[in-house]
DNA sequence: ATGGCAGGTTATACCTGA
């Protein structure tokens, strides 16, 4: 049986809870990872979330920022977190689906707004959370077998994943230091970039718009910062890739868009 | 056009986001 897999910056999700119903019947996802969720473990909307069909959840919530969660129609295995730069905050979860697929869902440092680590403490963190991943996969044994990394990487790495390349050379999510670090990522697990298996590098994608704009979809001033990977082995299963521009459209929307993958047997 | 918006908080102004 194929899964289709989603993963979305809801920006709370107690304030979505009804625009995660309406992607999960328009878009069916089997699993749903979210980042931002603003809420603790104790105040995540479980039940109603369970009622969607997503009985299985790991989630790692605190309060007013950040938050994540891995919604599953399908059973979760072995589950588990990691305290990047150790500071207590809930940025990483994963769980092992069926198949035997190790999925991760990360929620990478913003970085605050100005692009040097000796002047803002926000982009220091980002730099070594991206470091620490790296360091993470940098070992032969935590590249065996399939695995999948999802999530908000706060990154547009490539020169189509922007509105302009020019202009956000210097603007945090686009600055060379920033893709270099996330190249290292990628590099340190041989990853792949799935969702540009199937939208080419030549084409501009995008998956998050600011809510500044007038008219974001008319202005399209956007950035590719959520992102699917996948492990070479994991490659071969990939069937489809996309971003749910239209859930941008939505009624009182979050500014991210949902990625989804379509994984064969 | 360096503006503009949105969510959360021991709120009613300030932090975060990017």
């Amino acid at each position: 049986m194929p899964v289709r897999i989603a993963t979305w910056n809801i920006n709370s999700v107690r304030i979505r809870l009804g625009l995660l119903a309406r992607l999960a019947d328009e878009a069916s996802p089997d699993v749903v990872c979210l980042q931002e969720t603003k809420v603790t473990d104790d105040l995540f909307p479980a039940e109603e979330i369970a009622a969607l069909g997503y009985t299985h959840q790991h989630i790692a919530g605190q309060k007013g920022y950040n938050g994540v969660a891995i919604l599953s129609r399908l059973p979760l295995g072995e589950t588990g977190r990691e305290d990047w730069c150790a500071k207590g905050d809930c940025r990483h979860i994963q769980a092992t689906l069926p198949n035997g697929v190790v999925l991760h869902n990360f929620y990478v440092p913003a970085g605050g707004d100005i692009p040097d680590p000796a002047e803002n403490d926000k982009f220091a963190h980002k730099l070594q959370f991206l470091r620490e991943m790296a360091d993470w996969w940098d070992k032969p044994a935590r590249r065996r077998g399939a695995q999948m990394l999802v999530g908000d990487l706060n990154i547009a790495p490539l020169e189509t994943d922007v509105w302009s390349h020019k202009q956000l050379l210097k603007v945090v999510s686009h600055t060379p230091v920033e893709v270099e670090h996330l190249d290292r990522v990628m590099a340190s697990g041989r990853w792949v970039d799935a969702v540009r298996r199937f939208i080419p590098p030549e084409e501009n994608l995008y998956t998050w718009w600011s809510y500044r704009a007038r008219d974001w979809d008319a202005a399209d001033k956007g950035r590719r910062l959520d992102h699917i990977w996948v492990t070479p082995p994991l490659a071969e299963s990939l069937r489809g890739a996309s971003v749910l521009r239209a859930v941008r459209g939505w009624e009182k929307s979050s500014d991210h868009a949902p990625v989804i993958v379509d994984l064969a047997d």
